[in-house]
DNA sequence: ATAATAACGAGA
DNA sequence: CTCGTTATTATC
């Protein structure tokens, strides 16, 4: 039943009539009468008889494609459980909105395998069966004569590369968490494990963070498969073209599906991997209920069904950290000494202009040490990267004298300067901060903490005249710049790709990155700067990359090593010992205060289940946490959805949002 | 949203 | 005890 209310997160029966037999097969969008008016609805099963005493006559038959497969909806029913959600909310995720152009075109085309004849699945698909249980067990025998090695190519540079395609072709569920090396090619390593699947016979989905990534993977794979062997799946081709490549996938037209979070839940026919790039990226986590993220859901899918999975990125996060040490995934690592090869020269420098006394660097504002190593590279005839965190123009401040964060007294939240010569005010609770002194040293002049990607452009472009300075950011990202001498300057995760690799990467206004008030800021510093240095030549190339940034700091030791692998496993420990999540399972409980009481108070939560709260969160909510131990999960997840269910019943006015194991906790 | 059903209380 | 009204709850 396509409601959102949580008391109706359950199958209704109902008779099917004669005229609507044919076309009502498990998979098709339906509309029936339900109290009194007509709804959408799946039809999950056919059954010869129910329990339920009056059943209504099924009304329509949307249409008779089989959009929903067997294993999309018992995965979609895995994801609402595990993140307290209904069906309907997760489906509204994993079937785009149906183009009735679009479908006409493939049923016109593919009339054999979409026709109301029993032939939803190909020939020799025993995995996409009606059977409950439904595994695609060892899919990859059925096809014995496909199998061909692949040439492993750069996986060659990790110890496991080979292996993990050989497992892959082989159909094997190999799971693995891949860290790697700076300047690797993510998007042709990422094409090799497809081509190794699809070797094997099997099919497979890759889901990355944005559009740019995206355009890369394509060509990635085009130039690896070929075309017409694999589709994006994206909602921001539109909605004809998405839901004509879902129908190529379903139909099993083709069986590799790339594309944003939209095509986590792709029907790929004969499934053998699952992908994720860069999991850190918190475009991964889905905005709209039950929110669930990219890298769960893939790994839930690749659980649910001894389905391969790759989860891999430049650093890697706390949650691939823990598959790793509970032994779930291997890691995909190289050598040291490879690493080292790779790696370009990396140093940190004190965030100190008065030691800058080269006048370039001064009017620049740059510290000696970027200065020096952007004018040498910008020399070698190399271009330079520069990255500076978030986007706008002066937006938030710090104390002119010590440089501590300003913070608003009456919440903590960061000041911001709304206009150049304005008063500060709070970004969280919008108070004006009209006489602020700074708690460490007792200023009271406050300086822009962070220089916007527009207004650094200007400087450095005034320190190096001659040279062209390019801006890769929010209005316009670039994909990729030339070779030669060249400023780039780049929000992060807009960094262009540089031709032969960057000469020299600066990373600057590191700590506003570092001071971020989350649980999950070291971990993000980290893995922006490695994205960026990652495009830097090696240092045997004369690729060097400066960070502005105390190099006594955990994540930029990491970044100094190239050794995110440690610090995921040192963030782990610190969450573990906290209560954090991934180390626990976390909810939210978000809304009036009354209504967050009430939800919780219905709540039979576990008992060894810890509420944390409230705090305050915006436009007067309040928030409330749940913390149990991993293994009470889905526990904790079933007493909230079955709480919300109890509050829609009785119509409770003010919304609650329940979030499981949300993005920021604080 | 709406209908059925249970619960309740006043008057016979 | 019955009827009429109101809260509750299920909705095939």
């Amino acid at each position: 039943m396509d409601v959102p209310l949580p008391h109706l997160d359950r199958p209704f029966d109902y008779l099917v009539p004669e005229a609507l037999d044919a076309d009502a097969r498990p998979g098709v969008r339906v509309k029936v009468r339900f109290a009194g008016q007509l709804v959408d609805g799946w039809l999950l099963e056919r059954a010869e008889s129910s329990a339920h005493p009056k059943l209504a006559y099924l009304e329509k038959v949307v249409s008779p494609v089989p959009v929903l497969s067997p294993e999309v909806a018992r995965l979609a029913r895995a994801v609402a459980d595990r993140y307290a959600g209904s069906l309907a909310d997760v489906l509204r995720l994993a079937v785009p909105p149906r183009h009735a152009r679009a479908e006409k075109a493939v049923t016109a085309a593919a009339a054999p395998d979409v026709g109301p004849a029993d032939g939803t699945e190909p020939t020799g698909s025993p995995a996409d069966g009606t059977a409950p249980d439904g595994v695609p067990a060892e899919a990859a025998d059925a096809r014995p004569g496909a199998r061909a090695e692949v040439d492993p190519r750069g996986w060659r540079d990790y110890p496991a590369g080979p292996a993990l395609l050989r497992a892959l072709t082989d159909g094997k569920p190999a799971r693995a968490v891949w860290s790697a090396l700076p300047g690797e090619d993510w998007a042709d390593r990422c094409a090799d494990a497809v081509a190794a699947t699809v070797a094997g016979g099997r099919g497979a989905v890759v889901v990355v963070a944005d559009a740019r990534d995206l355009d890369r993977l394509d060509a990635a794979l085009t130039a690896v498969l070929g075309a017409g062997r694999h589709v994006r799946l994206t909602a921001a081709d539109g909605p004809a073209r998405r839901y004509r490549a879902f129908l190529a996938a379903r139909t099993g037209e083709v069986d590799v599906v790339i594309g944003t979070r939209a095509a986590m839940f792709a029907p790929v026919r004969r499934l053998g991997l699952v992908a994720i790039w860069d999991d850190g990226d918190d475009l991964h986590a889905e905005p709209r209920a039950p929110y669930p993220h990219a890298r769960d859901v893939l790994l839930t899918r690749a659980q649910l069904g001894d389905i391969a999975a790759l989860v891999g990125g430049y650093a890697r996060t706390a949650e691939a950290q823990l598959l790793v040490e509970t032994g779930w995934a291997r890691e995909v690592v190289a050598d040291r000494a490879v690493v080292r090869a790779r790696t370009p020269a990396l140093a940190p420098t004190g965030d100190d202009p008065q030691l800058a006394r080269d006048p370039g660097a001064a009017s620049a504002r740059l510290p000696s040490l970027a200065w020096t190593t952007a004018r040498d590279a910008l020399r070698a005839d190399l271009p330079v990267l520069v990255q500076v965190p978030r986007r706008g123009y002066v937006p938030s401040v710090a104390c002119a004298d010590c440089r501590a964060p300003a913070r608003c007294p009456h919440c903590a939240g960061p000041l911001a300067l709304p206009s150049a010569q304005g008063t500060p005010a709070c970004r969280w609770c919008g108070r004006v901060a009209a006489a602020y002194a700074c708690p460490e040293c007792g200023g009271r002049r406050l300086r822009a903490s962070v220089t916007g990607a527009r207004r650094t452009a200007e400087e450095l472009g005034r320190a190096f005249p001659g040279v062209p300075v390019r801006t890769s950011g929010r209005e316009e990202v670039l994909a990729s710049v030339p070779g030669g001498a060249g400023l780039v300057i780049a929000t992060p995760g807009a960094e262009p790709v540089a031709e032969g690799g960057y000469g020299a990467v600066l990373l600057l206004d590191s700590w506003a990155l570092l001071t971020r008030a989350d649980l999950r800021a070291g971990e993000e510093a980290l893995r922006r700067w490695m994205a960026a240095a990652a495009l830097a030549r090696p240092g045997t190339a004369g690729g060097r990359v400066v960070v502005v940034a105390d190099g006594a700091l955990a994540p930029v030791q990491a970044l100094l090593r190239w050794d995110s692998a440690w610090f995921a496993a040192r963030e782990l420990a610190e969450r573990r010992e906290l209560g954090f999540p991934p180390a626990v399972r976390m909810a939210s409980v978000t809304g009036a205060a009354e209504a967050v009481a009430d939800l919780l108070a219905g709540a039979r939560l576990p008992g060894d289940a810890e509420v944390l709260g409230p705090v305050p969160a915006d436009e007067g909510r309040e928030r409330m946490l749940v913390r149990v131990p991993r293994s009470r999960a889905a526990a904790m997840a079933e007493a909230l959805h079955a709480a919300a269910g109890q509050r829609s019943a009785r119509k409770a006015a003010d919304p609650v949002r329940l979030q499981v194991d949300p993005l920021t906790l604080f």
